[in-house]
RNA sequence: GUGGGAGUAGCUUAAUUGGGAAAGCUCAUGCCCGUCAAGCAUGUUGAUGUGGGUUCAAAUCCCAUCUCAUCCA
């Protein structure tokens, strides 16, 4: 172990440091060897120092910096000195001054890295995923998880001073499968048993309700054994709330609380309170998507009224069929005929059969000037139909018009996307801005087609709008819930309800759900009987730590703010798990592989 | 599960129509006292993911398979 002891780190020294004499430990990032001089750039947590081995100071500690190679573990001693002019680096905070080294020890040499630990180095995913050690080094990733850690504490410190008690719940829990699907863990000494890891502390969170704790929260891990993509890994973080005796009002103005916290203490960002709201239905219908992104316009219009009795078949079949017909006007976007080719292709991921599209012109008709569409298609609408259409979108001339005919979901797929693309496209999202919206009054249940039954669109326990309740036997696709989304910039990060504290509501609910009484029972007997002993009115929220934090430092993925994070399929590469077990394991958990027959 | 994509030197990428496997960085050696993604010079490095097939000839075409990212369900 070296015997010297550091005096400062990396990235504080600056000119008032000027002649102190300090120790630095740290990593080798760059050698740029002069023959004469040797420059380092040492580097820490905390930042990069410049380093300078000069013969005329010490020949001994110069010699041994010849060898110095990136990843080093190294400690210098020296002094601060202010940098010759013309030789101050401003793209460091250290940059003004530099260490002149009179003494070198080498604490831990270095395999050759793979790959240069630096941001502006383009490593494949699974190179930095395979060497996470390494890539965990790069500042870039130092400084996303040290703001985690900010996240976290400032979390903590919000909630204890609301009244927030942070409370535990268990990891191994029992299975209920409804909705994603569940990581199992055999058990030992119950053989053919499996614990379940938890996808949410949902129930535990409203017994501690019932408890009286009145005010809970966690920073807890939770597990789906689902399909990864960019913004989903097998088990990620959430900041988990319930209160009792609240409302909607409370939940916001908690949550409105919590989030300028955060980005204060993390972004030094002040964020503006309290966040515009929009229903779930009125979301549907301008944007196609219960999480729209509302830094920008290009909302949708429906014209499925005017096109009814339409010549052009396209339409007044999906009319028939009761469909939809929805468009996006785009302003003077000179399209070319492959951008619209592209753009069809575009609609057609999201299953939309075409895309139909209008230029809008003004044409001089019988010496009079009007406003018309022109496209392939234009002759199937007659002169008038043309006019409602512009009026109804209040197009002006070298707009174009696009269109998705099809059913509700499938143009609110595509138009939802085709409104991001073209967003990004043109430009019109002002990127550094965050903009919260609640999403509230989603429909309480959604009908499935493949199980032939209503399913809870957020969970069982959200309770309906009172005024709804008499809808809950014969409209039930009609019912809200007293639920709420967070979205923040397009995407949802979080998401709650007013649960339901009525036995009488909550089995009218499981009646509508198909859910039998003693499903009921054996599922969340603990609950309901919970419910039957005094249950508060209570509600809550979780925020997906990942998503948040990866809106927070704009990354692409939330694998940039997770420190192991897996891939599509569920790998951690650095550690190569999952991995067989053997035997003797298997044997103790009563398990018999039967791999073959696998589908 | 599905679609289109990628897999070539340690890393990042190139290779025209099926014809001699390249470059930059890293690395190694040397020069160099103000560089900072240092510079200059010289040099090392490859079963082109894996397994088959077509062909006089395959990184390139075909089949299978594995891995990764991305999208859809």
């Amino acid at each position: 172990m070296s015997n010297l002891k550091r005096t400062h780190n990396c990235g504080e020294l600056r000119l008032k440091d000027e002649s102190k004499q300090v120790t630095l430990l740290g990593w080798i990032n760059r050698r740029r060897d002069h023959g004469g001089l040797v420059f380092i750039d040492l580097r820490d947590r905390e930042g990069i120092t410049q380093v300078v081995f000069n013969p005329e100071v010490d020949d001994i500690s110069h010699a041994q910096a010849h060898n110095l190679k990136p990843e080093f573990v190294i400690g210098i001693q020296g002094h601060v000195k202010a940098r010759p002019k013309g030789t101050v680096n401003h793209n460091l905070p250290t940059g003004e001054i530099e260490v002149i080294a009179n003494r070198l020890e080498i604490i831990n040499p270095s395999n050759t890295p793979p790959f240069l630990i630096a941001d502006e180095v383009n490593v494949s995913e699974d190179m930095r995923l395979r060497y996470r050690f390494l890539d965990l080094r790069r500042p870039a990733l130092q400084k996303n998880l040290i703001l985690r850690h900010k996240i976290y504490q400032a979390t903590r410190k919000y909630l204890d001073e609301q009244g927030f008690i942070e409370v535990e719940t268990p990891m191994l829990i029992k299975s209920t499968p409804e909705g994603a699907r569940d990581y199992l863990v055999p058990s030992r000494v119950n053989p053919g048993k499996f614990y379940a890891l938890p996808q949410s502390p949902q129930l535990f969170k409203q017994i501690l309700m019932c408890a009286g704790f009145e005010k809970y929260f966690q920073i807890v891990k939770c597990f789906r054994d689902e399909d990864l993509r960019a913004d989903r890994q097998p088990e990620f973080t959430q900041i988990d709330m319930e209160m009792s005796f609240i409302d909607e009002e409370d939940i916001f103005k908690v949550t409105e609380g919590l989030m300028k916290v955060l980005f204060k203490a993390g972004m030094n960002i002040e964020i503006a309170t309290p966040f515009k709201k929009i229903t779930f239905n009125e979301a549907m219908s301008k944007y196609g998507t219960d999480s729209p992104d509302v830094r920008f316009g290009l909302e949708l219009v429906d014209i499925t009224d005017l096109v009814k009795d339409s010549k052009f078949q396209v339409f007044s079949k999906v009319v028939a069929s009761k469909g939809q017909v929805k468009g996006i006007r785009i302003q003077n976007p000179n399209f070319s005929r492959s951008d619209l080719d592209f753009l069809t292709s575009f609609v057609s991921i999201y299953r939309a059969k075409g895309l139909a599209w209008f230029k809008v012109k003004e044409i001089l008709n019988t010496n009079k000037k009007v406003v018309l569409l022109e496209s392939p298609i234009a002759k199937f609408f007659s002169q008038e139909e043309q006019t409602v259409i512009i009026d109804r979108f209040k197009a002006k001339p070298n707009d174009f018009l696009l269109f998705v005919a099809d059913t509700a979901k499938v143009v609110a797929d595509s138009l939802a996307n085709l409104r991001l693309h073209l967003a990004n496209k043109f430009n019109l999202i002002p990127k550094e801005e965050f903009n919260f919206i609640w999403v509230t009054e989603a429909p309480l249940v959604e009908y499935d087609e493949e199980e032939k039954r209503y399913v809870s669109v957020h969970h069982p326990f959200t309770s309906p709008h009172e005024e709804d309740y008499q809808m809950i036997e014969t409209e039930p696709g009609k019912v809200r819930a007293r639920a709420y989304d967070l979205v923040l910039n397009g995407i949802e990060i979080g998401g709650g309800s007013i649960r339901i504290h009525r036995r009488d509501i909550q089995e009218r609910v499981f009646k509508l759900l198909r859910i039998e009484e003693e499903e009921a029972e054996e599922k969340f007997g603990f609950l309901l009987e919970a419910l039957e002993y005094g249950a508060p009115p209570h509600g809550g929220i979780a925020f997906g730590l990942d998503r948040l934090l990866r809106l927070m430092v704009g990354a692409d993925s939330i694998r940039e703010v997770i420190a192991f994070p897996k891939t599509q399929s569920a790998t951690c590469l650095m550690t190569d798990a999952p991995f067989e077990v053997n035997n003797r394991q298997l044997k103790e958990l009563s398990i018999k592989l039967d791999l073959k027959s696998t589908d």
